[in-house]
DNA sequence: CCTTAACAGTGT
DNA sequence: CACTGTTAAGGG
């Protein structure tokens, strides 16, 4: 007889632990380790899904009171033991139950009923529709229905069926007819084939200037000799660490091994992801946020029968349950997506190399501007460094030039721009190249307050300030909760209410009326909406259709653009002013990664920094692209406040929807962590950066520890005495290590 | 999480 | 003393 040991699938922490169940003789051949099953559970003995994460021959409980298995889930991704230490490693490391952390590395079941999606598009040419939507509109009576539906497919080609009759509620009837009329049609797809592409596939080999060379050499002779190592490539923009990758990845595929490549969600865009498919043609498959549930289990479902050996994709794709993984790549190693915002919050990057310890594979880690953490790692050695000096084709780092905006005002100019950039644009814009305005600013814009009293408008379920939409409503970007616009002001009645406009907005009417003839893009979250925003608006800067692209991060992050030989940041200390001590952290990499943009091409490019600052390390270092001397500014600063990487911080939540018993319940946890351990600092409990979201309180405590397992500890202290409290069960408790948000 | 058993309060 | 609602404990 075979005992399992279960996991059920109920993330509470009372469920936290597993249960025994006897294994039917009938089903030993199909139960094994990491297969989703079917068990009695409770008096009642419902019917239960859970995960078998142990066998055993012996019994380890009452074998009286063991109830047998039921059935074996069919379809379910058995978890190969490696992803079940993965998310025990999760559970430990980041704080979670073993459920929801099994959740994280397991893909979500396939739905079974696939429905196939319908989708519209027009039967004519759009001149002639255009045609008969005047017709439409001139009748008498009036077809608001399909004149909605007209007037959409005038500027998107083709539309979901579902989007249609849900969101622009046109009656099924509006359709049909209009079909019939032979003015639109409907084809039905098939939901979601493997996004597979027909590139054809260019075998010829890139060649690596030495320094590539030297590096992918490095690193494969290490392969060869048996030694898996964890590498951090430190190469500056433009250097070419993608084909270093790809020069790594052909040989660990021809040793029959497969590859996993992080790349942050952002920089996931159609050009990244051709070069992948150009070189290893369908060997790779993407994974991406925008896919359903179902897709990523049909991409997992490929990755585990060995249809693929290349897995591209954001942080979830870690987990693809590959059988012989021979390397795992992160590009852009620094960027803050690596982090989960979800319970586990793991780090990719630590559970990257824990994945690759239990498989036995290489990592490679890559960045222009290395995470203090990863750099610090290498320098202690534990990780091995590889600096790639130059430009792989051989240009010149952007000239730069740093801009004191105080000097700028004393002179008289209040304008956004200062006169040397005005200068340099007008000179670029005649020469007919490109000009890129970076606006570092994110989150704050479109707030509504009033010009009188100063006070903000907050949406009443959240401690956040309320947005102004297009439509006229305000909305809270949290919970959803959306409201008319104030015509005055509540607080003090006064007419002088408005919103800030955001100030890319701002920026795009200051060139304009300075350079009236220049061609202007604005790149932000209002002109991105659509589901292809930013490449739409990317691919047209990239075709020349523009001469200034303004935006805000999202320009910077890996789009070569050869013609633009101009880039300025307006205001360099915006993220600096943040009170997260990972500021000077981000500005360095954000200016970096802005000056990195200039002179792609054959022209050499010149970056403009405006900044209050001027003698701010983080700007000086990024405008010399001087990363090692930023490194020890910041490592030494972090050294002395104590943060991380040279300590870690552990940071715990407590929410409740009564304030009372939030606020007291974080008193009772603070006085538990001080009994536990006196070699930690202890900060708080204050309430949480947003302290009501949603209707509930939030309060925070943060922890300081130069070791790693201290916290690990406290959150097990604190998990073992959640499980044992009676009092404040109404109160939620998760944990955050080494938190990249203020929490 | 869901079910059940125990318990206290209420009403006839 | 039956009935109902609230709470704590258990689940293999």
């Amino acid at each position: 007889m075979k005992y399992a040991d279960i996991i059920i699938d109920i993330s509470h922490e009372r469920l936290d632990k597993t249960f025994e169940y006897i294994v039917p003789t009938e089903l030993e051949s199909q139960v094994a380790e990491g297969v989703q099953v079917v068990i009695p559970f409770g008096q009642g003995n419902r019917a239960i899904t859970g995960y078998v994460v142990g066998l055993h021959d012996q019994p380890g409980f009452d074998v009286t009171k063991l109830k047998p298995i039921a059935r074996v889930v069919k379809d379910s991704i058995a978890i190969e033991s490696q992803l079940i230490s993965l998310a025990a490693f999760l559970k430990r490391n980041y704080g979670s139950t073993m459920n929801q952390a099994l959740k994280t590395v397991i893909p979500i079941k396939k739905k079974q009923n696939e429905k196939l999606k319908k989708l519209i598009s027009l039967a004519m040419p759009v001149e002639e529709a255009r045609v008969e939507l005047n017709e439409l509109m001139t009748n008498k009576r009036h077809a608001v229905g399909k004149e909605r539906l007209l007037k959409e497919l005038m500027d998107v080609d083709v539309l979901e069926w579902d989007l249609v009759t849900k969101k622009l509620e046109v009656p099924t009837a509006n359709i049909r007819d209009l079909e019939k009329k032979g003015i639109i049609k409907i084809e039905s797809v098939r939901t979601y084939r493997n996004p597979h592409m027909n590139v054809e596939q260019n075998k010829k080999h890139i060649t690596l200037n030495d320094e590539q060379e030297a590096a992918a050499e490095t690193i494969k002779a290490d392969i060869d000799t048996g030694r898996r190592k964890t590498y951090l490539i430190h190469g500056v923009t433009g250097s070419g660490k993608t084909e270093v990758y790809m020069d790594v990845m052909e040989h660990v595929i021809e040793m029959g091994q497969q590859v996993i490549v992080l790349i942050p969600e952002i920089a996931l865009t159609y050009q990244t992801v051709m070069r992948f498919y150009t070189r290893f043609g369908d060997k790779v498959s993407i994974l991406n946020s925008r896919m359903s549930p179902g897709e990523r289990f049909d991409q997992f479902e490929r990755a585990k029968n060995g249809e693929i050996s290349i897995m591209v994709g954001p942080r979830s794709a870690l987990f693809t349950p590959f059988a012989n993984l021979g390397l795992v790549i992160i590009d852009e190693e620094h960027e803050t997506s690596y982090k989960s915002e979800v319970i586990p919050r793991y780090h990719a990057r630590e559970t990257a190399v824990y994945r690759a310890s239990l498989a036995g594979a290489t990592v490679i880690l890559g960045s222009a501007t290395p995470s203090l953490e990863a750099y610090s790692r290498a320098q202690a050695g534990e990780y091995h460094l590889i600096t790639l000096h130059n430009r792989a084709m051989g240009q010149d780092m952007a000239q730069c030039e740093i801009v004191d905006l105080r000097a700028e005002l004393k002179s008289g100019n209040r304008s956004m721009l200062s006169r040397r950039l005005q200068e340099l644009m007008a000179d670029r814009l005649q020469k007919k190249q490109q000009i890129m305005l970076f606006l570092n600013r994110r989150g704050l814009m479109g707030f509504v307050s009033c010009r009188a009293c100063g006070h903000v408008l907050k949406c009443p379920h959240c401690d956040v300030a309320l947005h102004l939409h297009k439509n006229g409503m305000m909305k809270c970007h949290y919970c959803g909760f959306t409201t008319p616009a104030a015509k005055t002001c509540p607080s003090c009645g006064s007419k002088y209410i408005g919103s800030f406009k955001a100030g890319t907005q701002r920026l795009e009417e200051i060139v304009k009326e300075l350079f009236p003839a220049a061609r202007v893009l604005r790149m932000d979250a209002d002109t991105t909406s659509g589901k292809n925003g930013h490449e739409e608006i990317l691919s047209k800067f990239a075709a020349h259709e523009a001469d200034v692209l303004i935006g805000t991060q999202m320009i910077v992050k890996g789009h070569d653009f050869a013609n633009v030989t101009l880039v300025g940041i307006i205001a360099a200390d915006i993220s600096l002013n943040e009170s997260d001590y990972h500021s000077g952290e981000r500005t360095f990499q954000l200016l970096t990664q802005a000056v990195g943009r200039a002179g792609r091409g054959t022209e050499p490019g010149i970056a403009v920094i405006q900044t209050y600052q001027p003698e701010n390390y983080a700007v000086v270092t990024s405008a010399s692209q001087d990363y090692g001397t930023f490194y020890e500014q910041e490592f030494a600063y972090r050294r002395l406040l104590g943060y991380p990487p040279c300590s870690h911080i552990l940071g715990i939540q407590v929410s409740c929807e009564k304030q009372k018993d939030a606020v007291a319940q974080a008193d009772i946890l603070a006085e538990l962590i001080r009994k536990t351990d006196d070699n930690i600092i202890i900060m708080g409990p204050e309430d949480a950066y947003i302290g009501k979201l949603k209707d509930v309180y939030r309060r925070v405590i943060y922890i300081k520890a130069n070791e790693y397992d201290r916290l690990v500890n406290i959150k097990d202290k604190i998990d073992s005495f959640l499980l044992t409290q009676k009092q404040y069960r109404n109160t939620t408790t998760w944990f955050d290590f080494d938190p990249i948000n203020t929490l």
